[in-house]
DNA sequence: CTGAAAGCGCTTACAG
DNA sequence: CTGAAAGCGCTTACAG
């Protein structure tokens, strides 16, 4: 391959100079550089970004962890949205995107991955991640890092993250149940793990305990943010005779699977139980029925997280910017 | 940071055995490498894969193009479950993944932005991609390159591909509808750009013509794989008195669209007129009615091509392998 | 088994 | 405005 040396014995000058006219260095000749361009050209020369990076110790890149421990895969409507957001809105900034998705190194820090990969910030998308906080942690001091959907438990004060306004979400979802005459709520829960799966069950609560309805603990089912799992979990509820008029899933494939359940066990929705979903995958308004779900903006999120970790690079500061995005109600068919 | 001098350093021994010993070279002293490989933890030593790179000239890395001029983005169900799979597969025999998302960039040509990155390999995701060839023929000779659901016009023959087997599953679609007794069936095709488009109307064709069914160029329209503009094409066919039976549509979005606009119309499916898809996402079996659709593997493509790719890596040979997947006919109640 | 030296392809003070 | 030199952090013949 053609390297700077080769452009720069073709046009009869240093190195250095090559290499400043090709960045166009001020102090550079005009006509120098013009030349030393057409030269590049004919030669076919492509700059190595490899030997630049170990110099200026930037490369451009983007890296993103993916946490896919929890059942939503990369795959999800809602994570690959993310992605696609990602992409684009840092692609228009001129930067690239590394996905680790080697599972050969020892993962134990994400501190070594990053340096490794010389990645000049970080996505974190570990909604649901079973990691010891440590092994994140040291990341923050090192690089520009920003978390979606999910943060650290400990130093999460210090930390920028962008999310849904979960808590609030959840409570109009619920509100939005005990306005249309409900009060036995049945709560489909995600796991016990992600930020997201506990902030849907406290705006829950809160909603409740603000219509005065005490909460009932059997009424809080965990669904694992899987179709199948929440079909068990629904199916088994009606088994055991335990009483409810409406069910708030903490995802929409939760939902088709209690919807499903229900179904099939003869149970109609919306008129003999109703139900609302969170996350308005497009799947959500084909459904039949269409499905009354709290809409999350996960464009948006891609969106805001990549400008706040472009824009902490670029000023090198440790300025904490975070997004709360609220999640909109969209009333369809399934609650009535 | 640390670096491999500072190794040396610390254990008094010169850089070069220090590299040996970190790479487990076998002319090295076991003694010796436990002992660097002590000080290299202590110290938190972290190799810089630049460096490294620079010299080796491989990275682990995996690159790929994803052409979105397309109306399926990146996070469609079809190519978020390739990425999916490519993540995985590419990740477990120890490789990153490079998604050249930088619009900045000079893109007029393919190979330079492979060698810039130094990736080993790369896989082209460029269905509908409108692209002279020789911008991306120039690849073919400087690295391991794979397509998916795509190839380019010229030079095909000598490059590797997964895709569906398109031809045979518009074929089998078809051949579905014809048994069921439909005679006039309504084509919704893709684009005018993508071999998976051209390939479908050829089996759609190929198809009638065994069945000594005239083709009729009027039942042939374009749906640009959108949902919209089926709506639309489906929509006016009905209103210029276009008279059809049935209708297959290149995807499942598309056969979403068709099915919308003929629902609007008071047109009843199946009973009134069959509709097939294309592609099996996941929301096929959720929608009302359930939509009939051809099953492409897509997780299993991902998957065939990194295995492809990694091959071909490290072999360093050019041997060309193709895969072609049959797609499953899934008949579910759209189709009577 | 270990080490000195060259070099991967670039950038960046510094001198002129 | 241009160039010689040092160096980024590593690997790899080669000599011993």
């Amino acid at each position: 391959m053609v390297n700077i040396k080769d452009i720069a014995n073709k046009v009869g000058l240093s190195v250095s100079t090559v290499s400043k006219a090709l960045n166009d260095y001020s102090d550079i000749n005009s006509e120098t550089k013009k030349k030393v361009r057409e030269a590049a050209k004919q030669l076919d020369y492509l700059p190595n970004v490899m030997a630049r990076s170990l110099i200026t110790k930037t490369s451009n890149t983007i890296g993103v962890f993916f946490g896919d421990q929890i059942n939503s895969g990369f795959d999800h409507p809602f994570f690959s949205q993310l992605i696609c957001s990602i992409k684009n809105t840092i692609g228009l900034a001129g930067y690239d995107l590394l996905i680790f998705s080697n599972q050969k190194r020892d993962t134990s820090s994400f501190k070594s991955i990053c340096y490794e990969r010389g990645v000049d910030g970080v996505i974190l998308i570990l909604t649901g991640h079973r990691r010891t906080d440590d092994k994140i942690l040291e990341l923050h001091n090192s690089l520009p890092v920003v978390y979606i959907d999910s943060v650290p438990n400990s130093d999460y004060k210090n930390v920028c993250f962008v999310e849904s306004d979960n808590e609030k979400a959840a409570y109009d979802a619920t509100e939005h149940l005990i306005k249309l005459g409900h009060r036995k709520i049945l709560k489909v829960a995600g796991d016990n793990i992600a930020k997201a799966s506990f902030d849907r069950i406290s705006g829950y609560k809160r909603a409740l305990q603000e219509h005065n309805i005490p909460v009932n603990k059997q009424l809080i089912q965990y669904g694992n943010f899987s179709k199948d799992q929440s079909y068990k979990v629904v199916q088994s509820s009606i088994k055991n005779k335990i009483d409810f008029d409406a069910v708030f899933a903490s995802s929409d494939l939760m939902a088709f699977g209690a919807i499903e359940a229900l179904k099939n066990l003869n149970i109609k929705v919306p008129d003999d139980i109703a139900v609302v979903g969170f996350d308005d995958i497009d799947m959500a308004k084909l459904y039949q029925p269409a499905l009354t779900t709290m809409h999350q903006q996960s464009y948006r999120m891609g969106e805001i997280a990549s400008q706040i970790l472009l824009e902490n690079i670029k000023n090198k500061d440790d300025v904490v910017r975070n997004a709360k995005l609220p999640a909109k109600l969209v009333a369809r068919d399934s609650s009535g």
